[in-house]
DNA sequence: CTCTTATCTTGACAGTGTCAGGATATGGAT
DNA sequence: ATCCATATCCTGACACTGTCAAGATAAGAG
């Protein structure tokens, strides 16, 4: 580490051209270092969980000094609110995949919608549970708010076009989604998740159908 | 801290009668650390989160030295699967609380073991996240594991006994539960978690009747 | 009364998040 | 083309954390 620093000090800089785009050359400045914070510290949770989670270990991923996550997120809580950001739009992304590969009629949707929201729970648990269980986000921060709304406000507008009309309607479509994607996430629910792909989303489905209106 | 090792050291030990009940004495043994221990535990996981957790913070609210909890728990895992165990056996008594309660027909008796288990996911919300979330307890521990299971097991008694016949049938009324349990408890479900005890109570009630079988 | 054992303390170590201050590169103004 | 304000990144330090080793103290058995 630093050898790029013993470099500078210790040759004759006007004896050499720059490697611009030397192989193994590493810049002082990133270049898009807050993208591969993020995507370091999305590495680091699926591979250190929740509780191993470490910021000067997400910087020796990205390849930087320890403190410098601190100028684009200013602490470990400014980073995890970001990622908990992306996190969403990923999230709102795997129900629209799931949706788009699914009947048109609404109920299909809303199922589809449900599927998505526990793919993204088995795929990407920690992450999931940085979204909905941790306390470490900045929940009130702008972005993180816009992007869990769009999550919330897809849900509410998925019920209401299934025939949805009250709170109890809405809360027990969410509640069984995100009760699978929960348990199943977490290794809990092993009668279901034990299952193969195709088996299990069939019982999913099975189960979903159950909340729905009507 | 140390102020009864200064105590033995400056003084002259014999010109004093040991003050063996003295109201601000604290004896080198503590007697019931253990427990001491387990109730900090709790008390620390409630006011600072799981993210928060310290098992120093902990052994200094028991009044300890910071290595003491070494000897009774191993490490920081061993203490939060000793807790993990005693939480278990709390939400298996939150069920039955509410059970007591309910009319003794099986379906009343399943909506009430429902209604137990967000009762306790509200009352202590970063314990039930120690439960169903969290990676520090070792749940290959022996007593863990049975605490688990048979709060498991109690929830397939209940769904067999109000006529569930499928795994299915227990799946959707757990994940129904739990759902509401975890979404209420994190605070994010607020079209019924800003409702008033009783009238949260009876949308609850009709949320969960929807997942029973027949 | 002595000795073994359980209990608790102290001290040290590496690892963590955060802050202050310094080094380096970039882009615009001169 | 050169200079400088700014953004970017680094080093070093601090307090705090979990864990280990070693010692001090109490309790109980013989």
């Amino acid at each position: 580490m630093g050898w790029y620093l013993r470099e500078m000090t210790q040759d004759m800089p006007h004896l050499r051209p720059k490697p611009k785009s030397a192989p193994d050359a590493r810049p002082y400045h990133h270049g898009d270092l807050r993208a591969a914070l993020l995507a370091a510290a999305e590495d680091e949770l699926a591979e250190r969980g929740m509780e191993g989670f470490s910021l000067r270990s997400v910087a020796k991923r990205a390849g930087v000094s320890h403190a410098a996550p601190a100028h684009h997120f200013g602490d470990a809580k400014g980073l995890l609110t970001a990622l908990a950001a992306e996190g969403f739009r990923q999230f709102l992304a795997a129900q629209a995949a799931r949706e788009a590969v699914a009947e048109p009629d609404p109920a299909s949707q809303l199922v589809a919608a449900g599927l998505g929201y526990i793919d993204f729970a088995l795929a990407r648990p920690t992450l999931f549970r940085l979204l909905w269980q941790s306390e470490r986000p900045d929940f009130s921060d702008p972005d993180l708010g816009q992007a869990a709304r769009a999550a919330y406000t897809h849900l509410v507008d998925q019920v209401t076009g299934a025939g949805g009309r009250n709170t109890a309607d809405e809360a027990a479509v969410w509640a069984i989604a995100h009760g699978l994607a929960d348990l199943l996430a977490a290794g809990r629910m092993m009668s279901v998740g034990s299952l193969p792909a195709e088996a299990r989303d069939a019982m999913l489905v099975t189960i979903i159908r159950r909340a729905l209106p009507d």
